[in-house]
DNA sequence: TGTACATCAGTGAACGCGCGTTCACTGATGTAC
DNA sequence: TGTACATCAGTGAACGCGCGTTCACTGATGTAC
């Protein structure tokens, strides 16, 4: 979902050849890696290039400051979402809809392991008000609750749990995925185990989005 | 609840007087405000002392760093909880329990656009696996998550929402709370207005606490 | 296939700024008698 | 009530460091004939 489109470009424009490309991917996993070591705080263009290692000014033929490769990395992190709607669209009905909510619930937890500092990173700058990043979750977001929206229309959740805003509810359940997903690891434990949690989790979507 | 028994004191230890405790104040304040106006990432000591405005020296007779200072503020945020906690005690059988459901649900609205700048660095800090940071929302959680695992143990929803996992539960519930709070005001439109939101968000609540 | 040239890509080194931090001092407040 | 002294509180000014940013250059790759 890097931009369908458009090839990648540097700053001025220009589309990368084969070369730049692999170094501007360095780059990338280079602003990753540090931002899941330590934290947004810490994050310095300096310390980027020492990690890849190149110079600064490599940093700045792609990136125009440290946002914007975020950026870049919260944009990369919207490729998987496809898969995500696809467990959305479908029969949810009996044993293959709780199959399905059970799916989605390991699918946000495989989601946010991999991309955690990343989105976290996106969520806190959209909630500040950064336009760009809000638009990035947005673009994300939007897709993944029509489809519940959807599933709640034509399950009959919506008769059945009457008095349910559909949009309100789906935002409910998105909530519940990216939190639990976002620090399942550091929950689990003797008393709740990785089962527990997605066990619970997939009942409540199932229950919200069919009204069974 | 910024420390019920030990006085304020300065980093030397010593305690501190009025006239101190006020600049203190002012620091904080200018610092809560500063969060609010732009990002985390922006938020430096200098500007603090500009804007209290005060010579930076000052802020270092308070506090040891940035962070130092939001680990205050996200301590005192703490303060409102127990109002919440009550709203968890007591009857939640039929009309009463809706009651309640809905005022938990404002009371997360009002508290997070109180402190939200504060809770959501916070919350950044603890994902991001800062321990001072993870301590204090697990002061700010856990009895709440308490809270609810005790009312669905005595409404019944344990046995009418079997399979349900009461602290697994507890924490989906916490996790539409605090996400929807965040940002509930963003989210308000003329397709889903303020009461959609708290009505949709209670009512998932009530179901889930008391399996009705 | 070889050579000349154009363009793409990468970076060393330098500059200047602004920040974090501290010191040494001044002024305010409290206490003793 | 007044005076001397001790302690509390606040800060101006300075220092040095490290970061962001850019420039001018070198080296790599592609293209034409």
């Amino acid at each position: 979902m890097t931009s369908r489109s458009e090839p990648i470009a540097d700053l001025s424009g220009r589309p990368l050849g084969q070369r730049a490309l692999h170094k501007r991917r360095l780059i990338l996993d280079a602003t990753r890696d540090l931002l899941s070591q330590r934290g947004l705080r810490e994050l310095r263009v300096a310390d980027i290039a020492r990690a890849v290692p190149t110079s600064p000014a490599s940093f700045y033929q792609y990136f125009s400051d440290v946002e914007d490769a975020v950026l870049q990395l919260a944009q990369e992190a919207n490729a998987p979402l496809p898969d995500l709607l696809a467990l959305f669209e479908g029969d949810w009905r009996g044993a293959e809809g709780r199959r399905r909510a059970r799916a989605v619930v390991e699918f946000f937890m495989h989601y946010w392991d991999r991309h955690g500092p990343t989105l976290r990173v996106r969520n806190l700058a959209a909630d500040e008000g950064d336009q760009r990043f809000m638009e990035l979750r947005g673009r994300a977001m939007l897709p993944i609750l029509s489809a519940m929206e959807a599933l709640m229309q034509r399950s009959g959740a919506v008769q059945k749990n009457s008095g349910l805003h559909p949009p309100a509810a789906a935002l409910a359940m998105s909530a519940i995925l990216d939190r639990l997903a976002a620090y399942h690891r550091v929950m689990e434990s003797d008393a709740m185990s990785h089962d527990d949690l997605v066990d619970t989790t997939a009942r409540i979507l199932y229950h919200t989005l069919t009204g069974k």
